[in-house]
DNA sequence: TGTAATATTCGGTAAATGCCGAATATGTCA
DNA sequence: TGACATATTCGGCATTTACCGAATATTACA
């Protein structure tokens, strides 16, 4: 139960951090940044960029900027340091920052062939470019939707009930 | 209202597909392969290989990669000519392709987390990754479970009811 | 103001990606 | 079987991406 102040990865976090930015990955982070959520998981206590970079094997101007970019979607969190220029990340407590973009994402498709579809379409073509774009937009609203139900339950309860109890046990999510 | 028969696109049309192709591009579709589904999207019948690749002014081999790939995705289908070697692809009425495959990833995601927890972390920050996992595994429950709920609705009703008040009329296509 | 500690910008580069087109494989028909 | 039409494979090239590290900017404090 390695304790993450500032001391090197061991080999399970290394694996960790690895297996879990290839996950990332396909949500468009580059490897390095996935890396960096990665490795801000791991951590007890906000991390200075000396140490990510240097636990990371990375530069410090690419945890830099990697650090900014996890901020803007919502997966880190900045804290400025008292006294000093320092600036330390941890990890947000929000973890939807992906998912909200994409359920974005999804809505503007659905848009898009909405608003164009009798421009390029007609007859059953246009129908099925209409069914698509419901399709995406009502997706696209019950991500965003669970995402809130799920942040309300949040910070109603705390970590989730199941949580609690948990060994290892397997937990039975019921869909809607 | 164009015809799509096999004529070139009009401006309008390739418009929607170079739009389209940048807000598919972010779920890891490469740019050809999402300017190739646009395309399907716009055509009345399976188009074949020459067809789509003199559209999109691309290599015939490239749209023959890009059009396999679709279709593993589940975006397109393949359809063979009866007394030829000849094959036409058209776009699948199923959309849930990306969607599927996200939430695997997400499913995946929630499961490393879980299983890895213990192992990499302690107290606080063992909570915070497991409610990660916890957060991870009900979204992905939450998308497939709705995917199924609309094409479960589809098969049922074919497209969705309040596309049926829309401009032109005609026959309800049942899929599948 | 100057100096030390830090973060950030940015040019350059190595690696990865995306695509073309020639070569090849595969299927169809006479 | 041969000849044709089509799909597919794959080597190579152009472009893009991801990252490093030196140079620069910013902040704190004496």
């Amino acid at each position: 139960m390695p304790n993450m102040s500032n001391r090197a990865l061991t080999a399970e976090q290394r694996r960790f951090v690895d297996d879990m930015a290839v996950l990332l990955a396909p949500w468009g982070l580059q490897p390095g940044t996935a890396r960096l959520y990665a490795y801000l998981l791991l951590c007890d206590e906000p991390a200075t960029l000396d140490t990510i970079a240097a636990a990371l094997g990375m530069a410090k101007s690419s945890a830099s900027v990697a650090a900014r970019l996890l901020e803007q979607f919502g997966l880190a969190r900045r804290h400025g340091e008292p006294g000093t220029k320092r600036v330390r990340y941890g990890a947000s407590n929000s973890y939807s920052g992906f998912l909200a973009a994409q359920a974005r994402l999804l809505d503007d498709i659905g848009r898009l062939a909405e608003s164009r579809a009798h421009h390029v379409t007609s007859g059953e073509t246009l129908r099925r470019l209409r069914y698509l774009a419901s399709f995406h937009r009502k997706m696209a609203a019950t991500i965003t939707g669970r995402i809130e139900e799920l942040s309300d339950e949040f910070l109603r309860r705390g970590p989730d009930e199941d949580l609690r109890t948990a060994g290892d046990s397997v937990t039975v999510n019921a869909p809607r």
